[in-house]
DNA sequence: TGCGTTTCTTAGGGAAATCACAGATTCGTG
DNA sequence: CACGAATCTGTGATTTCCCTAAGAAACGCA
């Protein structure tokens, strides 16, 4: 059990820290290389130490020797079951939080027992906004149980909380798609910072999208309609570059 | 991971070093030479340290002996894959920073993911400014630890964000287009500083920009109705020289 | 299965930005 | 003070970028 406390960098961005000001750790443990350099080049941004292994004898001596703070399982690995690897990691690291990838069509029960004892999951393919929500959620929860205003991010007048999904502006509530919301917490993350479509895109939607890179402009409309509507605007476009949130005030 | 400070030369560029005081050094990676003869002769110019390869090959073993703070790559190499290239310095390099080049055409067909891991792309033909910028971006953000240099250009009452992209005169908020912006940073980024219009076309405009060099002239113009109207003028002709910018007061 | 919701594509309109051109203005010099 | 060169800026054509309506397809849930 690792308690952890939260700071903000100059440039604005929340970061994740553990009590000794350390980064945090995570263990990455996927058999396809192209998800462990996406996940641990997507988790090292945010500041987090990253190891990752190819499969389940990996993912047990790294994390005996790496001792992560929470750890990213594929419940699909070649040398051994998901549920033998789990059985072996909680030998080596009994309180250590984890986020299971699964295939979109796999048994949902079998999963949702799992979940049952405070980890988590997400189906792939999936968004790094949402691994990484959800991760920051896990870790979060780990430690001091007490960080619930933690969950809350607000700019301005605009208040959106990541465990309920609830979302207001001065106030009125606010009903958001998955989507709408996932864009909203990345822009909200990232107060006063212009997004290019690009990275919007790499973050928001998931990693095989493959269509037009205008969702993004969609969807930023969709968001305007709901957040802005008839208020003084906290979304900007800056044209040729991309859009920034921030507080209406200013 | 490299940690960066900056300081300010006697002459008032700001200067991008790394802990120890040397210069950062930076790979870059281009099957034209051409472009990597451009891109060192500018970079350099930054103070910066370069080497440049012309295949991917080149790319990993430079790497590995260079050990550069970033990386510049170009998405189309002859002998291999960009991703490819990416792979194998990531292994050597876990942490560095990678700046892609891309053709303006091939954007759409995926860069999926590179943003994601706070790497940044630019497509050709490009800026040098918008080269210089993103790699000070990059290097800034990549020195986790440290993030103490920020990414806001004062000269006089005059400021330029460059994450927000807000610029502000004596505290009133100022729209510049994108164009207007790059010409104003490099300038800010050169204060006091005869800076001729060859010059300015050269860093400001894209390599392959083949139009009238009164551009300049006119966005100069442009610059100076939205900055010094009605103030004490800060933007200065020197007559068959050039501009520059200094603070009001002086 | 059927219905409402969500996601995404297509396409057209419209606004903003860029730039060429040319006439007006300023500057330095003789 | 007059002249030529250099610089400034108004006008408008063209291009680029962004927004959003409309509808198709996929999804989720009863």
């Amino acid at each position: 059990m690792v308690s952890t406390m939260t700071t903000t960098s100059p440039q604005g961005r929340t970061e994740l820290l553990r009590p000794d000001g350390s980064p945090v750790r995570v263990l990455v443990v996927d058999d396809e290389l192209s998800i462990t350099e996406l996940l641990s080049m997507a988790l090292r941004y945010e500041g987090w130490q990253i190891r990752s292994a190819g499969d389940g004898q990996g993912a047990i001596q790294t994390a005996r020797e790496f001792r992560p703070d929470a750890v990213v399982l594929d419940m699909m690995l070649p040398d051994m079951d998901g549920l033998t690897v789990l059985g072996r990691l909680r030998r080596e690291l009994p309180d250590v939080p984890v986020l299971f990838l699964t295939a979109k069509d796999a048994v949902e029960d079998r999963i949702a027992g799992l979940t049952a004892g405070g980890d988590d999951y997400v189906t792939k393919p999936f968004s790094l906004e949402e691994v990484v929500a959800r991760l920051r959620g896990l870790i979060r929860r780990s430690g001091a149980a007490d960080r619930r205003s933690d969950s809350v991010l607000v700019v301005g007048d605009l208040t959106l909380d990541e465990d309920s999904h609830e979302v207001s502006r001065a106030g009125d509530s606010i009903h958001l798609t998955a989507t709408e919301f996932e864009l909203l917490r990345f822009l909200m993350r990232n107060p006063r910072r212009v997004l290019s479509k690009a990275q919007i895109l790499d973050r928001v939607w998931s990693y095989d999208f493959g269509g037009q890179a205008n969702v993004v402009e969609l969807y930023i409309s969709y968001l305007r309609r709901k957040i802005d509507a008839g208020r003084e605007p906290m979304i900007h476009t800056r044209r040729g570059a991309g859009y920034l949130i921030k507080p209406a005030a200013s």
